[in-house]
DNA sequence: ATGGGGGCCTGCCGGC
DNA sequence: TGCCGGCAGGCCCCCA
């Protein structure tokens, strides 16, 4: 699930169960996931109210009535069930105990949220609100590609000069913050760009071709995301998945989309890291 | 400073 | 059917 678009799909569904609503009471099940969870969370997240959810990057950010804010990240497995709450025309009533619930939050109207994160790359903090965005794991991101911080001149400064491939340096959370693998993999399709070209070797019309290829792949994620949350159909009340064709990612042996390419998609390894190209439509 | 690799965890899938 | 290796959308940290 979790790059940018998944993150604001996780967000969108949480905003109606939680927005400006009163958690009762959570339950701690792990001593934490990546880290450690901060002291006594369990009553630092009990009788408050939910002012708002933000994102940042792949963050979700729960501002609290105690002037406190929720850092959540779903890392690589990371799930937010919902359950109990009236979502469209359907009901979804609460399953029984997964394994790996770690933290299950009680809103003041029954609604339930589950954080379920078998791989616990995943993390949960807690900040003062005023100075969230100091925190440690939010301070070194760089812009928002959907923001005004982000556009040809910023993106051309950060390229310049750097030695490493450009499938590093858009997955580099510092030059801009949200894109995940697959993403990067599919900008790089649609830019025709091999990820294996030096970062600080592309043309400046090449970079200014990037900036909106990101916008591009990241706003019809979100869309369809969206639009599989109003979709909904399963009772247990799941979020954060989306179907998506993608074009290159996981499609390794498989014929290039492109009309009359017909070369196969390849798969490299850059940084320990899946990269799946079409060597005749990328170079 | 910069770039690359290891490691954290569990689950799943394909091959034997 | 069972076991084993490889792989997974994240990120921090250490080393050269």
């Amino acid at each position: 699930m979790p790059e940018l678009p998944e993150v604001e799909t996780v967000r969108r569904g949480l905003l109606p169960v939680m927005e400006g609503k009163v958690i009762a009471v959570t339950d701690v099940n792990f001593s934490g996931l990546r880290w450690p969870f901060p002291p006594r969370m369990a009553e630092r997240l009990s009788n408050v109210r939910v002012l708002g959810l933000r994102r940042r990057s792949k963050y979700i950010l729960v501002d609290l009535s105690s002037d406190e804010t929720l850092l959540i990240h779903l890392g690589m497995s990371g799930r937010m069930l919902i359950s109990g709450q009236m979502i469209g025309t359907f009901v979804h009533d609460h399953p029984a105990p997964q394994k790996h619930d770690h933290v299950v939050m009680t809103m003041e109207d029954g609604a339930r949220i589950t954080f379920n994160d078998a791989r616990r790359f995943g993390a949960m903090d807690l900040m003062a609100t005023a100075r969230a965005d100091a925190h440690p794991l939010l301070a070194d991101l760089g812009p928002e590609p959907l923001g005004n911080g982000f556009g040809e001149s910023y993106l051309a400064a950060r390229l310049n000069g750097r030695k490493t491939p450009i499938k590093s340096a858009l997955l580099d959370q510092r030059n801009l913050a949200g894109l995940g693998n697959i993403y990067v993999c599919e900008v790089l399709f649609r830019a025709g760009l091999h990820p294996a070209r030096l970062a600080g070797d592309l043309t400046r019309a090449q970079i200014a071709a990037l900036v909106p290829l990101i916008r591009e792949v990241l706003s019809e994620a979100i869309a369809a995301g969206g639009s599989s949350l109003r979709d909904y159909r399963q009772a247990d009340g799941e979020l954060g998945y989306f179907q998506h064709t993608f074009r290159v990612y996981g499609r390794e042996g498989e014929i290039c989309t492109t009309p009359g390419c017909g070369t196969s998609i390849e798969r490299i390894v850059q940084s320990g890291r899946s990269s799946f190209f079409c060597p005749q439509c990328q170079a």
